[in-house]
DNA sequence: ATATTGATTTTTATCGATAAGAGGAAGAGA
DNA sequence: TCTCTTCCTCTTATCGATAAAAATCAATAT
């Protein structure tokens, strides 16, 4: 039996629309509700019924009505969340916060009771976690897991540095007519508004990182190096979830490092790009492989 | 219910051992048995149940009678194959051979109905195989297939080329007490020795070629690049299957280029080296884009 | 006609059940 | 004491069932 959380999910928006005031008096049709929320038209129809059995809205022609919308009518957002998502997320967790080291085996039906889902979920997933490249299975057995290490952080590395330089590369030698470069500016300006409330708002570097190194890639796109850059992305968003350790210098010092290498882009001086990539990537490394030390001296040898 | 594969096989590979004379007499113990077969012994305990029940061996101190061992005694070779396989292999054939479109979109249901398997089997390959970058999802609705196209090959060779000349040149840079001289070596001479008699052996260059590109990486282990030649090997192995032209004339010029790339290796020159290496990279890039073009025209038009 | 709603069919997500296979504990034999 | 085997438990592979969500088809209204 699948999980409502989609249902749910559109509930909460629907409230948020109405709310904010984008839906008032007469619900638009069925359609355009599906449009804006990008779900089935089955999912609103079954939205549309709970809030008129709520009696936010009336069943002829669905006006909306003066009842006030409250906290309380909403789902719980943990609700809102698939299963996968939880499992991930209580794996990674697992993973991470639980030190676990290189070489242990894991146990899909452990697992599974241990997260609340069938066995199912967790093989699922830990099929699709295996090219992350942390995972090994053995057929008939359980799966191996190879440990978040210094090797695996160097390997990865290694890799990263490869497929930057080459798109930074093609990058800056794309036309000066490419639609990219406003895009580039835009970041550049976005950076810059960052930086002036760095203080308070150091949380918003990262998708401000994965932007910027999602634009690099565009210039000339190879899937493969996308995909890679999902294996970055969501190592790092883990990663650094439990490690906030110095998060505003981290982030302020990486903004401070892509403006330079946005500068050099924009300059289409490849020696000044290849620099300052180089620049940044070397300390984005440094800064991973202090927190991987410091992880595993969490047992108090410092 | 799983099935029972592992036992078939681990069945007919007892068969053979003692065909072969490997086993005579009385049987080695439980677990030296298990040990050569690689599998449980709960499942070696069910292989010498059966052959105590056919009357191959005695149930006394398990000796091998006179009974002849026959070819019926076997398991056909279908029903030694894990559930996965099969699955992969009609997917292949599905996609390869029935020329699929980009865009199609996948049913899981559909399939699994096709291929005689439980949805759950299909879903777990098509999670796999989407680390192929040819499969993307859409959450609560199927997949949808991006096409084995031309896009799809230059991709992989950009990135093909990329890593394959980084780990040649390392591999280069070994210093001379390394051990992987001596197998480069024996590699040459495995291929002095195809070529010899390249008219019927042909057929094994593949995995020359498999053995010959995993050995340059062991230079430098990467775990990421050893994951990706896994789509190389996986795409070539699969699509070559079904498009035999000219495979002799093929496997020969492969079998050319891998020897010069060998000798420029030998002699540590990185320039020659580097040629080398992009002169058998780009013919192999040539003949895969050909095949590509003429599969493309199977409906007639050449 | 065309867009909107209503009813119906298909497909996906998810669970639970079960035979096959892995592996451990302890007795039996050398 | 050590290996081999028997007995037993736990895990994986695989199926089938079912609610949720998507997709399609039919009816109605504008």
């Amino acid at each position: 039996m699948k999980t409502d959380t989609v249902f749910k999910k559109a509930f909460n928006r629907t409230l948020d629309l109405m709310v904010r005031g984008d839906i008032k008096d007469a619900l638009p049709s069925e359609n355009e509700v599906r449009r804006r929320l990008g779900v089935s038209r089955t999912t609103i129809r079954k939205v549309l019924a709970e809030l008129v059995h709520r009696g936010v809205i009336t069943t002829d022609r669905r006006r909306v009505g003066d009842r006030q919308i409250n906290p309380v009518d909403y789902f719980p957002d943990i609700e809102t969340l698939p299963r996968n998502l939880h499992v991930e997320q209580q794996f990674m967790e697992w993973m991470l916060r639980g030190d676990t080291k290189p070489g242990t085996l894991i146990n899909e039906l452990d697992l599974a009771r241990q997260f609340g889902v069938a066995t199912n979920g967790i093989r699922e997933f830990l099929i699709r976690f295996s090219r992350f490249g942390l995972l090994e299975k053995r057929p008939n057995s359980g799966w191996i897991f190879e440990g978040f290490t210094e090797d695996f952080a160097l390997e990865l590395f290694e890799i990263r540095v490869m497929f930057e330089l080459r798109s930074a590369r093609l990058f800056a030698k794309q036309p000066d007519q490419s639609p990219l470069w406003p895009k580039l500016e835009a970041l550049k300006r976005a950076h810059l508004d960052l930086l002036e409330e760095i203080e308070h708002r150091f949380h918003d570097f990262s998708s401000l990182d994965n932007r910027f190194h999602r634009l690099i890639n565009e210039a000339s796109p190879n899937r493969f190096i996308n995909d890679f850059y999902d294996i970055i992305t969501f190592i790092f968003h883990y990663h650094y979830q439990w490690n906030k350790r110095d998060e505003k210098q981290r982030n302020h010092a990486a903004l401070i490092e892509h403006l330079a290498y946005i500068d050099a882009l924009l300059s289409h001086d490849p020696v000044g790009v290849e620099l300052a990539a180089n620049a940044h990537l070397s300390s984005a490394k440094e800064t991973l492989m202090r927190s991987l030390v410091r992880m595993g001296r969490t047992d108090g040898c410092a």
